[in-house]
DNA sequence: TTTAAATCTATTATCGATTGTTTAATTATA
DNA sequence: TATAATTAAACAATCGATAATAGATTTAAA
């Protein structure tokens, strides 16, 4: 997860983490749209191993969103609505909002440098053209800024809720201004060194509602 | 796990899930302590299934934050330190008050009468000393809340966070006094009859934080 | 023709056995 | 005695195969 992201790698022997991830890869890539089905025993022979190990890899990624699945029936890729969408910005609001207000009594120049190094690097990515980078690297910071808050199990929760709908997000991402993205991760990180808990709220509100309005547009024409 | 408090039961036949459920109740009457080691091969043998659905049913667990494991060293039962409790409690702060904001813009009457309702089973249950039942309908309580948030993904992370954090729980509730617990529901579901956001604000958090305050206490002087 | 039972098919859920890793115990070496 | 190499035991991870289930298809009755 934070791995994507600088982080050596000791035991990589794990098979239904290998899985795991390169079905998360598969899924953002598009290889398996909203709704497609998955089929255990079919996908275990593609990839050359058993079904046990594809059905660990299958849960975990239905314990985390990514996936659904009922008894007997199968596993499929989720598939989100406008109401779904709202729901992820309506949560990420008041868990970043919360994580900020914790952040502002503890966090280090250190970390705060770091949030601008990978803000730094995320304008370079943008002036690159490499998507891919650059929607790692806001994942990065967003995953950075909320564990500045101390509160492990918030970590564990954002990242709970992140990944189901990374996908989701990671679509819309590609189609935004990433300089104006920069701009208000600036004006968050601004607030922090400030430590002021109204505009560390504001700007974190403001960001997340701006960044995932255009998205929110699109799916309600779509969907509603 | 609403399931504990009505609701019907057409599929009751994943053994894994059966598992599960007999794992968490084991838990929960403390067959298995916080450290305890859970070996997939002997439990299996005890139950007379075999490993597979065991391992399954304990994946479930650990994503759930019943259990923690590494890889090829095994799985045991999570033990919590003064800092986890707080962690929860600052959470549980965020996300229930967020769900009692959304739920003033569209709780209805009957759902209110339902919150009363189980407010008074508590209470019966409490007088007649069965402690066990109380615990569970305290539980299913602050299901339903969130539930009428109208939020399914808040929902979700509520239950992934609660459930993990059973067992700690319950363990404290026990020892408090039932007839505050009930006066305090009884206080928010004034506040959400009202519709009055800052009076259900005031009484989520005086209602977590009393509620968890006797074992903060207890945990901080056997641990830090 | 419509409905209901019976059969078939695809796929999940479960099993029993095998393989690979870790940890602890044992022996060898300095 | 202390440290390193070796072996043994316990157990998780993975496998290949079987059983159970839902859904589709066919057949039988009305």
């Amino acid at each position: 997860m934070t791995e994507s992201y600088g982080k050596k790698r000791l035991t990589r022997t794990v098979l239904s983490e290998q899985i795991k991830e390169q079905l998360m890869e598969d899924i953002f890539h598009k290889k398996y749209k909203a709704g497609d089905r998955i089929v255990e025993s079919a996908l275990a022979r593609e990839l050359g191993v058993s079904q046990a190990s594809v059905r660990e890899a299958l849960r975990s990624l239905i314990a985390m969103g990514f996936l659904e699945n009922e008894p007997f029936k199968g596993t499929a890729v989720r598939s989100f609505t406008a109401k779904d969408l709202m729901e992820v910005v309506t949560v990420r609001v008041a868990l970043e909002t919360l994580a900020g207000q914790l952040s502002i009594r503890r966090i280090t120049d250190e970390e705060i440098a770091e949030l601008e190094r990978i803000t730094s690097e995320m304008i370079a990515a943008s002036k690159e053209g490499d998507t891919q980078r650059r929607i790692r690297l806001n994942i990065a910071f967003h995953e950075k800024f909320v564990e500045t808050s101390g509160n492990k199990l918030l970590v564990q929760l954002y990242n709970y809720m992140h990944f189901g709908n990374w996908s989701l997000l990671t679509g819309s991402l590609s189609e935004m201004d990433p300089i104006q993205i920069a701009t208000r991760h600036r004006i968050l990180i601004d607030a922090l060194r400030a430590r002021d808990p109204d505009k560390v709220a504001k700007a974190v509100r403001e960001h997340i509602e701006s960044t995932t309005k255009p998205l929110s547009d699109m799916l309600a024409q779509a969907n509603l």
